[in-house]
RNA sequence: GCCCCCAUGGUCUAGCGGCCCAGGACGCCACCCUCUCAAGGUGGAAACGGGGGUUCGAGUCCCCCUGGGGGCACCA
């Protein structure tokens, strides 16, 4: 590679988000990548997916799907990862481990790591001794083993790990975009395992092995990482390579400011899914949950982030999700979209809460004709079901007289049941039963019966729909139709007959 | 115990020494609109954790304390 070409590219950042398979993707873990993908975007790089599966035990089947499946729904394409392949192929670990038997090679004969025959007991032993001392971490005994030796040992089949051999004095420090320099003493660091006696490496030996490989500018990963980054910089030395930028993003907390647990509601993008977040909302809100544009825009499309996003811009501090703005937020992005595609959404939801019990298939021209009536009072799709359920059930079941009787009517069940009458005989004559002549009859009606119009209105609501809550009255009736609507009329006047 | 990170209203944040007796958003409260609920409009309550410095001047820089979080595995 040579000239301006080869200048440019390697201008280009080239970022990753490399998850294990270990189960479904948490919405911090994905705000991580999702920041990647967007600072990749920005800046022309590139945005790799690899697969981090060196821990055989964790493995979960299916996980590696159920990844891709959620970048997927929010948008996130990579340019490189698996399906996709590429230069640096393959893009899962447990396909790589020729390139970490070559590092550790190269590790053992330069003297940088060495062989170590501790059993896991034994090790556990003198943790617990050193700890009681106020020591920490491993006391580097098998610094001591002749190379020959633990060559031979390892040759007769004994079990071993590898370790890199840490500094004793000084300090090692790194660059963090959004920290700045971090500086920790070599004290502080133990002679750490880089390849593990099944043979497979350790995530430390794994990713930088790769990351170098892959040709990655920014390390980007969760804070509970900076502590071992500096043995991560060491590694790097060690191998005789350049280490990243590294970027360490603050976690997501719980509305109690603990950790984002299962008592919260929906922590995977996938659950979020399935509750009826449109992808764009959650996508602008993991986006903006740590970064923000300005002083006062909120709202910003895939490719607005996209073309003003910079990692190096984030937030340090870590953050509650709060579900109230990201619920408000979905709410923005659903009354921005057009009817016909409120309609698809509406339509595939309702067929999903509603079809298993109302066995007709369902009417699209009555999902169009929904769609104004309640686009601007649904949050989340989830709400839309209890919204509309009346509107395709055949027959509901009559309200109770103590639902009838509500408010407007509290004990005076006598003057409901004539007002219910009423109403009937008001419309029964209307011939074209839509909105308009609905709303002028039973307007006429309230006055005739020197009624408040509204709790009228509310009586006929809770007679026609069964709820309290509904799209607009008048609206609603032309929808339910003007037999089951007049049926509901007189059921319900029934029902306060005794 | 040792090491590291973080710190503006309830929450997410703007602020990168004077433009800030601190701005926006969600939430909350009130009012308006109104057939319920929303949506929308208007107004309001609400914050620089504490203490020392540096400086003519500190939310903004430095130190200490406090508080929160994380790490110290043959897990990532």
């Amino acid at each position: 590679m040579s000239g301006d070409a080869g200048a440019a590219a390697a201008d280009r950042p080239r970022l990753r988000y490399a998850p294990s398979p270990t189960g479904d993707p948490h919405v911090g873990n994905i705000r991580t990548a999702l920041w990647s993908w967007l600072h990749a975007r920005r800046h022309g790089g590139a945005f790799i997916v690899r697969i981090e599966d060196t821990d055989q035990a964790r493995a979960v089947p299916g996980a590696e799907e159920r990844i891709l499946e959620s970048l997927r729904w929010l948008g996130i394409d990579w340019d490189e990862g698996p399906g996709i392949e590429g230069p640096h192929a393959p893009y899962v670990q447990s396909q790589r481990l020729p390139l970490y038997g070559e590092a550790v090679d190269r590790l053992l004969a330069a003297g940088s790591a060495y062989r170590c025959f501790d059993t896991p007991e034994q090790l556990a032993a003198i943790r617990e001794e050193r700890r009681a001392r106020g020591a920490f971490g491993y006391d580097g005994r098998c610094r001591a083993i002749a190379p020959a030796e633990a060559e031979a040992r390892a040759a007769a089949g004994e079990p071993f790990v590898v370790r890199l051999r840490m500094p004793d004095d000084g300090s090692t420090a790194f660059h963090d975009a959004i920290r700045g320099e971090i500086r920790v003493e070599n004290a502080t660091l133990d002679d750490f395992v880089i390849l593990k006696s099944d043979g497979f490496p350790t995530y430390h030996l794994a990713h930088v092995v790769d990351d170098h490989a892959m040709r990655i500018t920014h390390v980007t990963r969760g804070d509970e990482w900076i502590p071992s980054t500096p043995r991560h910089v060491r590694l790097i030395e060690a191998l005789g390579w350049e280490p990243p930028t590294y970027v360490h993003t603050p976690v997501i907390l719980g509305p109690d400011g603990g950790k984002l647990s299962k008592r919260h509601g929906a922590r995977s993008v996938l659950e979020y899914a399935d509750e009826g977040y449109l992808p764009e909302a959650l996508l602008n809100f993991l986006a903006i949950t740590g970064w923000a544009l300005d002083d006062h825009t909120e709202i910003l499309s895939r490719e607005e982030l996209a073309r003003h996003f910079d990692i190096g811009e984030l937030v340090p501090n870590p953050a509650v999700f709060d579900t109230q703005k990201l619920e408000w937020m979905n709410g923005v992005y659903l009354r921005q979209l057009d009817a016909s595609r409120l309609a698809d959404l509406f339509e595939a939801r309702l067929a999903r809460d509603l079809l298993r019990e109302a066995q007709r298939p369902l009417d699209r021209a009555l999902v169009e004709a929904i769609v104004p009536l309640v686009r601007e009072r649904v949050k989340l799709l989830a709400e839309l079901a209890p919204m509309v359920d009346f509107l395709f059930t055949g027959d509901i079941a009559p309200p109770e007289q103590e639902a009838l009787l509500g408010k407007p009517y509290r004990g005076r069940a006598a003057e409901a049941q004539h007002a219910l009458n009423a109403c009937y005989a008001a419309l029964d004559p209307i011939e074209r039963w839509t909105a308009e002549p609905i709303e002028v009859a039973l307007r006429a009606t309230a006055e005739e019966l020197g009624e408040r119009a509204g709790s009228l209105f509310m009586l006929c609501r809770v007679a026609v729909t069964g709820r309290a809550v509904t799209p607009p009255l008048f609206e609603t009736m032309e929808l339910v139709g003007r037999e089951r609507t007049l049926a509901r009329l007189r059921s319900a006047e029934q029902t306060l007959r005794y």
